[in-house]
DNA sequence: CACTCGACTTGCCGTGAACTAT
DNA sequence: ATAGTTCACGGCAAGTCGAGTG
């Protein structure tokens, strides 16, 4: 008889057992469709089915010597009992969809702790004002953090450096502390040197040892990496807890250099069913709680001790509970395509407000739509690092032109969003957004917010009203997607070849990037990979002159000789120059790719705002291998997408 | 309302595995 | 087979947004 894990691997296999979201028919509203409620009941049968699937299981371990047959008659009567019980309970669906009830089995075998701390070996010494010191381990490991970052600039950094050595002394014994009064008196190079040298050892290990630890891997991903939630096995997104180590934030943050403690079972709070096996704590240990929450989609969680915020285990994005809040994501931007026009009048007319809130509210919602700006929500003063968003913009940010280079009422903006990534552009407004803003800012501080009577709270209630499930991030889904379906209409050509119509793609997407602002660092190998590039480019074209002489010459051979061999060996050198040319072209395409690629990150408007239906409709329509498009995990997260698009799919 | 907290999405980057050229 | 290069993947910080509280 086949285990269940058996059955849930077969499942794995021929994908899943018909979850809501697969098969659609572009319908106004899916969720509510007729189409939906068959493909629920098509789930709800394979659930009850999976349901019965154990309990025919445990009947069959208790009466195994029973024949066949009468086991069938048995499965066959409780199917029938089953089905009735399904049509009494007709809360069923109601539970799974509504109420913010997430599911109704759970269960895992928890997280994975970090290795716990190994002492650096006695000959690699700590030296303090030039003298050697044997530390404790507590500050042992401590020091081990900074000396692993030492090649970084920013353990040059003031405010790092304070914020370490504070959270250093934190850890020392009172003798330590007496001693260590002073960062710079502190040679940590023996370390460093110690832990390079490691991971040198490291790339250097044989094939077999890689082998063992990649075994090793897999067994842990295999016990910890996945868990049953609802009847489906699910891929657990981050079951390792995060290791201790040094607070490193982005931009000029306050906090940098503060120390992450480490995360013991008696900080972990884990979540599951009540009828489900509860994860056992590592020996000698306990569980900070147990607690059965089905209104939540974590498995674990834990406080974290440099903001003071929560971190969760969470599915992949792979799962059915993610899959499904990322296609209801783009279905909410896709209603927000069909009343965007009412949406846009309106906060144009509401320029013209005589209360200053409204037409506050009216511009920012201008850039939240027109530039794709984020909402910004406030942010607590020294805690993190100092970026804005819409609502959250301050004067100082944002500089007014009458008049610039031949345009009338240009805004330039200049200020740090998330992750400190800088966002520069000059953009001409309406005259009427041109007026308010010298308006907003009149008799106004540098420092001082630009929407002194706004905030998110405030522009999502009202967004909330224009339409619902509306908010401020919605438009950047909803901008983002429409903009590739736009963009692929303009630059997609039927002539083209896979590789130009792939270009256009990644054209298509690099546009979305840019109104994203999604930047990147340019690759440390830029430079170098672009002139390998070049290289192989010039060789390819002197190869293709090369080929044509020889054509030509087969040509003029041919001419002469008139003789089947020789009309032969001219059709194979022209093949032959079409080839080259057809990797000629291949190659300069990639090069201009690349090139246009330098700065912008395509992956985050790929992952998380391009509805992945236009994606596949329009690989279906030319007929390009999805798999050119999307990688394998890509894939994965896009199943639902894949399964439902056709050619025709309109975001 | 303002403020905080909790849950969840979004975002950039470094590492190491996989691939390619030599 | 090896070295160099590319790319997928995971890590984890930093956002968004709604709910609860006083």
């Amino acid at each position: 008889m086949k285990s269940f894990d058996e059955k849930i691997k077969k499942e794995k296999e021929n994908g899943f057992a018909s979850p809501p979201y697969m098969k659609s028919e572009p319908e106004d509203d899916f969720y509510h469709s007729p189409k939906h409620e068959r493909s629920l009941k098509r789930e709800r049968d394979d659930d009850d089915n999976d349901q019965l699937y154990q309990s025919y299981m445990l009947i069959s371990v208790v009466t195994g010597q029973l024949d066949v047959l009468l086991l069938d008659c048995i499965f066959v009567i409780f199917t029938v009992i089953m089905e009735m019980i399904y049509l009494l309970d007709s809360r069923w669906e109601e539970e799974r969809y509504t109420d913010g009830v997430k599911w109704k089995f759970l269960e895992h075998k928890g997280p994975v702790f970090a290795p716990a701390y190994e002492p650096i070996p006695s000959h690699v010494k700590f030296y303090y004002d030039g003298k050697h010191m044997k530390l404790s381990p507590e500050a042992e490991e401590v020091a081990t953090f900074f000396a692993k970052m030492l090649d970084h600039e920013y353990t040059t950094k003031d405010i790092f450096r304070k914020n370490f050595f504070k959270d250093w002394r934190k850890e020392m014994t009172s003798e330590e502390r007496a001693k260590i009064t002073d960062l710079k008196k502190c040679d940590f190079t023996e370390m460093s040197e110690y832990f390079k040298a490691q991971s040198e050892a490291r790339k250097a290990m044989s094939k077999e040892e890689k082998q063992k630890i990649k075994e090793e891997n897999e067994r842990i991903l295999q016990q910890y990496g996945f868990c049953i939630m609802d009847n489906h096995k699910e891929r657990i997104a981050n079951f390792r807890i995060e290791p201790p180590g040094l607070f490193r934030g982005r931009g000029d943050h306050p906090k940098m250099g503060m120390l992450k403690r480490r995360i013991r079972p008696q900080d972990i709070i884990i979540n599951c069913s009540k009828d489900s096996k509860v994860p056992e704590p590592p020996p000698g240990t306990k569980w900070k709680e147990v607690r059965h929450d089905n209104k939540v989609t974590w498995l674990v969680s834990w406080t974290e001790n440099i903001q003071g915020s929560i971190k969760y285990i969470m599915l992949n994005p792979s799962s059915r509970i993610k899959g499904e809040k990322d296609w209801q994501k783009y279905e909410t931007a896709r209603r927000l395509k069909k009343c965007v026009d009412r949406i846009r009048a309106q906060y144009r007319e509401d320029w013209k407000s005589k209360e200053m809130r409204i037409r506050q509210r009216a511009v920012a919602l201008y850039f939240i739509d027109k530039l794709a700006l984020r909402a910004g929500n406030e942010k607590e003063e020294g805690e993190t690092a100092d970026t804005v968003g819409c609502c959250s913009l301050r004067v100082e940010h944002i500089k007014l032109y009458p008049e610039n280079e031949g345009q009338e009422y240009v805004v330039e903006f200049d200020f740090l969003g998330k992750d400190s990534i800088r966002y520069y552009n000059r953009v001409p407004v309406e005259k009427r957004v041109f007026k308010n803003l010298q308006l907003f800012m009149e008799n106004k501080e540098p420092d001082d917010d630009l929407f002194d009577r706004l905030n998110t709270s405030i522009l999502n209630k009202h967004l909330q009203e224009l339409m619902d499930g509306l908010t401020a991030k919605v438009f950047r889904t909803y901008n983002a997607s429409i903009t590739l379906q736009q963009q692929l209409k303009e630059l997609t050509t039927a002539e083209e070849n896979i590789p130009a119509k792939i270009l256009s793609y990644n054209r298509a997407n690099r546009a979305v990037a840019i109104l994203c602002n999604h930047q990147r660092a340019p690759p440390k190998t830029f430079e170098k990979s672009m002139q390998n590039l070049q290289s192989k480019i010039d060789a390819k074209r002197d190869q293709l002159a090369d080929a044509k002489r020889e054509l030509k010459s087969a040509k003029a051979d041919a001419k002469v000789r008139k003789d089947e061999k020789s009309k032969k060996a001219v059709e194979s050198k022209k093949k032959a120059v079409q080839r080259i040319e057809e990797q000629l072209m291949k190659l300069e395409v990639q090069a201009t790719d690349r090139e246009e690629n330098k700065q912008i990150a395509l992956g985050t408007s790929k992952l998380n705002y391009l509805d992945p239906r236009i994606s596949v409709a329009w690989c279906k329509k030319w007929g390009i291998p999805v798999e050119k498009i999307y990688n394998k995990t890509q894939r994965e997260k896009f199943a639902w997408a894949i399964d439902m698009a056709e050619e025709d799919y309109e975001f």
